[in-house]
DNA sequence: ATAGGGTTAG
């Protein structure tokens, strides 16, 4: 590093940038626990015909911190004026200091102090200190800032304030509560990560409720959120403390299969660079391998993008694809592969009975006769039938075996209609 | 990638 420094001082047509010095030198120098290093690369940073901004120096700040150089850290803080006008981050780092030394009073002493300033505080502040409050087993304290941010400061709490809170009161052991500000999250669109789970997830395993794992797990997935390694060191912990070392194994394999889909998916992405362009059976492979792996998004990112190369799956695979997510229950991306495959008329008639059959259960169908009634009415609704016409703007028939494509979903939650042919839409009806 | 969280062990 200071030979790189040294070259770059005399290099004079280069001018570097402040964020070089702050995410590469000062941020590095701090990890490799050395505070002086820091320090010294911020004083320099004029040397190197670069302006220096409160960006710098709320960098040095937080790498005395990593350093728990405390002392030093008051310091330079309170020589502030000499280097640069406080913005939020300084007093986020400020506040992330004191509740690391314990003195919870001082960080709120913080925070008043930039409020006098007229420095408006952040979702980063409120993290902070609601984390601070928790580590110190200040729980009350902290829901009641979490709601104070709202109703005071109009600041929305995100997953990080969730978490946090979520943590600390598994601590003391009180699940359901902590299952209560799951809830909350979920009901006030609170974007849902796998920390909240992970955290949810190892409590349960500590207050011995190991059933109700699994049933969080899925929810985990269904809404979006991939389990990770922390996610699985959880499980595997919980598993191995009851000593069901054969589930713990199982887990063990899941996560290994995940790691050798992404492998998979990198050859894939990297094929281009090594001259050797995907073809219809790299993407085949791949969509069966992502399905078999239950990666169902990515599945579908790979199936748009092969759909667009003109590329189809073969029809067991588009069957397998489909019967997993009925399986797994993600019906709105059940509902986006559907109607891309529908998009080139790809789907064939032993997959849309399993899709009618499985749905219909479910969603209460209308009765076959009101079935074909809705199927003429809309025959002679223009105005959302466009889908209807062929291209000589001549509305077809009824049963019609010319092979258009038509897939509602919107009325009823559930029509599907392939219009592919009058032996698709008599198996539908018989089905149903 | 100026600032905040989630698991465990060695």
């Amino acid at each position: 590093m200071e030979t790189v420094l040294h070259r770059l001082k005399q290099e004079t047509h280069i001018a570097p940038k402040e964020i070089i010095f702050c995410n590469v030198i000062i941020t590095y120098y701090a990890r490799a626990r050395l505070p002086d290093k820091a320090l010294q690369t911020f004083h320099r940073i004029p040397s190197f015909r670069c302006r220096r901004t409160v960006k710098s120096f709320n960098t040095l700040l937080n790498a005395l911190l990593i350093c728990k150089e405390f002392e030093k850290l008051k310091e330079v803080f309170f020589d502030m004026e000499n280097y640069a006008c406080p913005d939020a981050c300084t007093y986020n780092v400020m506040i992330n200091a004191c509740c690391l030394c314990g003195d919870v009073g001082y960080a709120r002493k913080m925070f008043d102090e930039m409020l006098i300033k007229g420095i408006q505080p952040n979702g980063v502040t409120f993290g902070t200190l609601v984390n601070g409050l928790c580590a110190n087993s200040m729980l009350e304290e902290a829901c009641r800032l979490k709601d104070d941010m709202v109703r005071v400061y109009h600041v929305k709490p995100d997953g990080f304030i969730y978490v946090s809170l979520i943590k600390g009161i598994c601590r003391v052991n009180e699940v359901n509560l902590a299952l209560k500000l799951k809830e909350e999250m979920l009901e006030s669109k609170v974007e849902m990560d796998s920390g909240v789970y992970s955290t949810l997830i190892s409590a349960l395993f500590k207050v011995g409720r190991r059933g109700e794992v699994s049933g969080m797990l899925e929810e985990m997935k269904r809404n979006g959120c991939k389990p990770n390694t922390i996610t699985y060191n959880a499980i595997i912990f919980g598993l191995c403390n009851e000593k069901d070392f054969d589930s713990a194994f199982d887990v063990l394999n899941e996560m290994e299969g995940g790691r050798k889909l992404r492998e998979a998916n990198d050859l894939f992405e990297d094929m281009p660079r090594r001259r050797c362009a995907p073809d219809v059976v790299s993407y085949r492979t791949l969509l069966d391998g992502l399905c078999d792996g239950m990666q169902f998004k990515e599945a579908a990112l790979i199936l748009d993008e092969m759909l667009f190369k003109g590329y189809v799956p073969r029809a067991v695979s588009i069957n397998n694809y489909v019967s997993g997510l009925l399986r797994e229950g993600e019906t709105s991306l059940l509902w986006t592969v559907l109607d891309s495959l529908a998009g080139v008329n790809c789907i064939d008639i032993d997959t849309w009975r399993m899709v009618v059959s499985m749905v219909s259960d479910k969603d209460k169908l209308p009765k076959p006769c009101e079935f074909v009634d809705a199927l003429l009415m809309e025959q002679n609704d223009a105005d959302h039938n466009h889908k209807l016409y062929n291209n000589d703007e001549k509305l077809l028939p009824p049963f019609s075996a010319v092979p258009v494509v038509s897939w509602r979903k919107d009325f009823q939650k559930m029509y599907i209609f392939n219009f592919a042919g009058k032996r698709t839409l008599t198996c539908l009806i018989a089905t149903i």
